[in-house]
DNA sequence: AATAACATGTAGCATGTGCTACATAATTTG
DNA sequence: CAAATTATGTAGCACATGCTACATGTTATT
């Protein structure tokens, strides 16, 4: 690898760290730049434009998220076990800023193009990785179930980002309620 | 009322329309303006600076949703069937547009003052809302139900956003079969 | 060592943005 | 009607932003 690649990467790296945790509205190329400590000359040396810039660290991001992913993976688990387990993942500081900027770009990917691409991909590794950290009774549960953990999961993440940790310890409640018995028929 | 708070009334009517349809993001003084058929010097005539406008604005947009749920209340229902009615509105063209602000509200208000307030309230007129929607067998299970109901839906609202509208109904399906039979246990 | 390629600094442009100053038309009010 | 108040236009400022031009140092290659 030629040493401006790594140079590449180096920026690559700093700007990932700065976008988790200062979300995307502040990021303009002189703030990204003067965070890690160079000048927007230099990063629009490094990349064509703005765009480029942006698009290769979130999916720097995404693939780190990946890889958290993967080390958070477990003994496949019922559909109860899992949806504690994923609740207290998401409040995990290492996970947190991962899945507040992850809300951000789902938000703005309606109307930023450069986005949603990124957003859909992220949405597809949860889900893939949900599928596959169910344990379920019968093969045919498997996907509606997943999707179902996801949704309620992300919805927790929603919470979150509002600071409503009460409904979010309720909502798991709720959920355990509502899954154990035929509380909710 | 006065001439000029009626016309203050017509502005705010007029960018909160605009806001619902083309979100925060483009939604400069100018564009704003462009829009409604005014200019940047009459905006802020009208109001004191942009943070005031914008703060009218979403909360015009906070009263006419609360408006919109009150109107979409029916007898209480269960759990599931709740789910299933809820799942219903996300998609309907009258609310989507209120959703998806939301959406960017929460998003935005972790990194934005401006909107964590508004994100909150809508927040609670929501969980309200399903808190009284749901008809229970026992009492203490309505809070956290209602909780549990509340991030599921919130959930497929963010999926929605993706346009992600297998997983949606998946999601459903799952969400049906959790709280039917003890599959998930 | 000479030359080419890369790295980095300084300055600035074009555009967009919130907001203001100053002026004039329109309307209300005494 | 005169005066005061309100509404609206035009111009522009100060600042931020993406990006470029030009120059100079620094490193690599021959």
């Amino acid at each position: 690898m030629h040493k401006s690649e790594i140079k590449r990467q180096q920026l690559l790296d700093a700007i990932a760290d700065y976008l988790l945790v200062n979300g995307l509205q502040d990021s303009s190329l002189r703030h990204l730049a003067a965070a890690i400590g160079t000048s927007d000359r230099m990063l629009l040396h490094y990349f064509v434009n703005k765009e480029e810039l942006m698009t290769a660290s979130l999916n720097l991001i995404a693939a780190r998220m990946l890889s958290l992913l993967e080390s958070a993976r477990a003994q496949p688990m019922r559909l109860q076990t899992l949806l504690a387990y994923l609740t207290e993942i998401v409040k995990e500081p290492r996970f947190r800023p991962y899945l507040r900027l992850w809300l951000e770009l789902v938000a703005l990917s309606t109307s930023m193009d450069v986005y949603r691409l990124i957003a859909r991909q992220i949405c597809n590794s949860f889900y893939n990785w949900i599928t596959l950290a169910l344990e379920v009774g019968q093969e045919e549960d498997r996907e509606p179930l997943a999707a179902f953990i996801f949704a309620t999961v992300e919805g927790f993440v929603l919470l979150d980002a509002l600071e409503c940790g009460a409904l979010i310890t309720s909502g798991l409640q709720g959920a355990m309620r509502s899954t154990t018995s035929s509380a909710g028929v």
